[in-house]
DNA sequence: GCCTTAGGATAGGGCTACTATCCAAACGTG
DNA sequence: CACGTTTGGATAGTAGCCCTATCCTAAGGC
């Protein structure tokens, strides 16, 4: 398969293809000589990746790159996932300062549900995310992270990211990209939508 | 109080101060006369609003635009409480096909809950996503509507935005966005970690 | 042999959110 | 009252992101 038949395959236009192979999301097609290189059905997926990580999720190109780059270098599954739901969940620019209430905060949480006691990426943006409300003067009850933890640990108890492993890595992190951030949109919805209707009763009735 | 001296209480560059006027998120000054125009606390407070949608909150000027014109036509408070909910929860852009599968479940979920049966963005928005799930053949069970629908209608019950009315439409504004996205953001990351601590359990022992 | 096409390099374009420059009209200071 | 400074308004430029268009050379098909 050559470039113009993999663009037309995938939908994607010739010069978007170039753009990702510069950008180094796409690897290079194996050259035939010069001027020809022949692309495979591997190509074609890695294409349908970056699309619905763009277009659907909405992950810009150094993001995307990253996650990429993890799966070309055979990154363990489980860091994948990890590093998927960094990026899908906005985990990223999250460095608490570390000592504070708000990690005593985040502890408290932990033991509460059970969770295992590790350091992680998810647990450092909470406890900084628990810090920058404090210093926007949001005041965070111990109630209300107690409903909060409990609904996220019955809807985690579901299991969000499919868990039936997908034939390639690709495909690994198309769908736990998209599920996840389908499935976190959702919840938003509905949250929305769950507001709304308490302030429709205080107030209409 | 002159343009000089609103750049320095605010932090905001004059050359931004001046986009902002130019962009109608600021109202003009009182002119003095043709070179001099007279600011206000009204304008610095505008100014701490515009500041904390756009490097908290997110926003893009034109959505901001949208608020604070509604708040200086002086359009009641709760239509302004469901703008900055379209705006803070993704709420735009969705336009249900309306009548598939998708609405019936958006139907089921609020006779469950007992929510109240109006048409609203939220319940529009909810109805475009479950749509968006099944093209994207990502299955949304019955199951998971009602797990994911009561850890929301508990998370709502504590009531979000802030409910004391603050003094002005601009500190209104400005409290209810921060707060419901920082709180959405927290519900987020609880959820990561959450997601990482079943993992981990089903994983390492 | 010649026209088309692939692939690579490079430049350009549209969008967003500013930022910098320019200018004329006051102000205020000596 | 003259003169340097500052203000407000207009306009143009910039930076980052994500492409998109053009150009060129070398190869392939007929």
């Amino acid at each position: 398969m050559q470039l113009n038949e993999l663009s037309q395959r995938s939908g994607v236009t010739p010069a978007s293809i170039k753009y990702y192979l510069r950008e180094g999301l796409l690897p290079p097609g194996e050259a035939v000589h010069a001027t020809r290189a022949e692309y495979s059905a591997r190509h074609l997926e890695r294409l349908e990746l970056i699309q619905a990580l763009r277009q659907v999720v909405g992950l810009n190109i150094g993001q995307i790159r990253g996650l990429v780059k993890m799966a070309d270098d055979g990154v363990p599954r489980l860091d994948l996932l990890a590093a998927v739901q960094r990026v899908v969940l906005n985990l990223e620019n999250s460095t608490p300062a570390s000592g504070g209430e708000a990690t005593e905060a985040a502890d408290a949480v932990v033991r509460l549900r059970g969770w295992p006691d590790f350091p992680s990426d998810a647990r450092n943006a909470l406890t900084a995310h628990l810090e920058l409300m404090a210093s926007l003067r949001i005041p965070v009850s111990a109630s209300v992270m107690e409903t909060y933890s409990k609904a996220m640990d019955d809807v985690a108890g579901l299991d969000i990211a499919a868990t039936t492993a997908p034939e390639s890595t690709d495909r690994l992190i198309l769908t736990a990209a998209v599920g996840m951030h389908m499935h976190s949109q959702l919840l938003l919805k509905l949250l929305a939508l769950a507001q709304a209707s308490h302030a429709i009763r205080r107030y209409h009735g």
